[in-house]
DNA sequence: ATTCTAAACTAATAGTATTAGTTTGTCAAT
DNA sequence: ATTGACAAACTAATACTATTAGTTTAGAAT
């Protein structure tokens, strides 16, 4: 027999279904509906539910780090950190469901995701470089940073930030300047030690 | 017949059951086996799975509201601030399992948890009041601060933030500094364009 | 004592993931 | 051309999940 199914098809497919969807579950018998095939075929090209939702998280992964790459590209500094953090939410926005799986990445064991979950840190590590910071200040900021986009994003996602009073858009740039600014001082005062 | 079963009896036994395990889901089943009792006779006190999570969500924000109350009770300003993000984090930590349903309240259309969602972010607001901001600041950095407590207690929970190089504890403090920071700052702004 | 009602029950449905074992279609070697 | 082997589909079954309908039961109120 075979259908032209492969794993390939199979992770691409279940990341097309959930891709517009934010928190939407991939599910084995709809995946298999959607393929045109019985859910227990699909098991001849994968191990579980959980390792196509590893693969989506990959996938998702390997496309975030490509558009934020873009977008920080000769860029430096505050405009560069700017820039991915914006690069970060336009992702998340315009695939709302693929970042659900980035997110759950690490829960995993496969030495790949790790290595993906470092590949989406790797740039700002590299713009923090040219702060001069320390090495435990360069983790610490890289943890703020994020914290403020993740913090945010799924925060919007639940449905806060929705009061018309106060443009989340704007929420976003402040929150964003607020940790380069921070940066910038930390940055500062380690110099001045010298 | 009738066990003493009750919906606060039901409440109260999923949030123990759930409290200590992140992102555990609250299970029909598993509930009514802890409770002694079959699947479907817990349909006389609740309408659905939902309906448990939900009101385990509210269970969970109560405590939340009291605990970060107590923290900042005489404080003001940085010190209200600082010492809200260290009780919002100590809950989290204390109760992993509970403070997912806190966070998946929003969804729902039940006003009393647009109500409980409100009353976690009010004190927010009173010690931002002292900073003499205009609405539209105070709701923009409320936003921020919470997307930098949220963000870095979600990332953390998912196994982020393990580096040894640099301790986790300092990097939330640096982070909610950071937002201090900000906020003092955009308050002397705003101050001087008087 | 009888009646009423709340709260338990059983049994069934429709979903989920998954496994074991079977069939089939295609491609390669004889 | 026929055979054999393998990959990839299948069917059927298991064990979960939530949920509904309809039935029984126990205790409280009359």
């Amino acid at each position: 027999m075979g259908k032209g199914l492969s794993r390939e098809v199979i992770v691409e497919t279940a990341a097309q279904m959930v891709r517009e969807t934010p928190f939407q579950q991939i599910s084995v018998n709809e995946l298999a509906r959607t393929l045109g095939v019985k859910p227990a075929s699909l098991y001849n090209h994968i191990a579980s539910a959980e390792d196509i939702r590893t693969e989506v998280g990959l996938y998702a992964a390997r496309k975030l780090i490509r558009e934020t790459g873009e977008a920080i590209a000769g860029k430096k500094r505050q405009d560069a950190l700017m820039a991915f953090a914006k690069a970060y939410r336009t992702f998340e926005r315009d695939n709302p469901g693929l970042y659900f799986y980035i997110i759950h990445l690490h829960d995993a064991e496969d030495s790949r995701l790790r290595e993906a979950a470092a590949a989406i840190i790797h740039p700002i590590y590299e713009i923090l470089a040219d702060y001069g910071l320390t090495q435990s200040q360069s983790h610490h900021w890289q943890r703020v940073f994020r914290s403020m986009m993740h913090g945010f994003i799924v925060q919007q996602r639940h449905g806060y930030f929705t009061n018309p009073q106060a443009d989340s858009e704007q929420s976003y740039e402040i929150g964003i300047q607020c940790v380069i600014d921070g940066i910038r001082a930390a940055a500062q005062e380690s110099e001045g030690n010298k």
